[in-house]
DNA sequence: CCAATACATGAACATATACTCATATTTTTG
DNA sequence: CAAAAATATGAGTATATGTTCATGTATTGG
């Protein structure tokens, strides 16, 4: 028979261990857990987080960031398109040009720290 | 015919409306990319999310985590073994029981930073 | 020792997603 | 206005991943 977490016994045996005298801790509801996981989602895929580090420099064009990339547009815009519904990007059209940058310096600093934080 | 990131005439376009004189601006190499990528898709899971956010609090075995979030011992274990590659948690053993953390402050507060972050 | 408990793991399946290809939309240019 | 340029998007495909199920390992108790 497989293990299940019908079987209570552990829950409360390993309860008497913890140092919070209530007891009751609860898990992020699924909810919120979901909003920000796709959050995450967004930020953990190669492609997007080389878009960031690009422009976490200065604003570029889609066909820009496709030639530093070595990628096509469509590939590059369909991954803006991503990063605009997570609102980690804006833009600013010129002409039948498209100038994307950061959304805010709360993106920035994010990037930044992880990127640091993964330098050890 | 499909557009293509071999048309050069965009890039000469607009690398002049740049600010920067330079014009040189990198993207994150490929396996830079790669590694933070996946230290993101790590923390991308609802499941994980909700593992952290209970760790966040105080450590738990694998039995009540998985009794907290409804879920079976093997999914939470699988899960856990995730974190542990990512360095997210670290664990005691206390006779058959393990015992789960976060691994270190700085965990803890790269979740709360964006837990208050989608709370706007 | 032997059975039960707590946890870990391998395989399989169902779902999600990144890219390609084709096409659509918008703006400029001749 | 017609053609081309810059970007956006829908469909399809190949790959990645989270859970379940079955089983393995280690520790405790009778």
């Amino acid at each position: 028979m497989p293990s299940s977490n019908t079987d209570k016994i552990c829950e409360t045996v390993c309860s008497e261990h913890h140092t919070d005298s209530s007891g009751k801790v609860d898990p992020l509801v699924m909810g919120k857990a979901q909003k920000m996981g796709e959050f995450f989602n967004v930020l953990s895929d190669p492609t997007r987080l080389r878009l960031i580090s690009l422009l976490a420099e200065e604003e570029f064009c889609v066909c820009d960031l496709a030639a530093k990339l070595e990628m096509t547009d469509s590939a590059i815009s369909h991954q803006l398109r991503a990063l605009r519904a997570a609102r980690l990007v804006s833009y600013r059209k010129v002409g039948r040009q498209v100038f994307y940058r950061l959304h805010d310096q709360h993106v920035v600093d994010l990037y930044r720290t992880v990127h640091e934080h993964l330098e050890e």
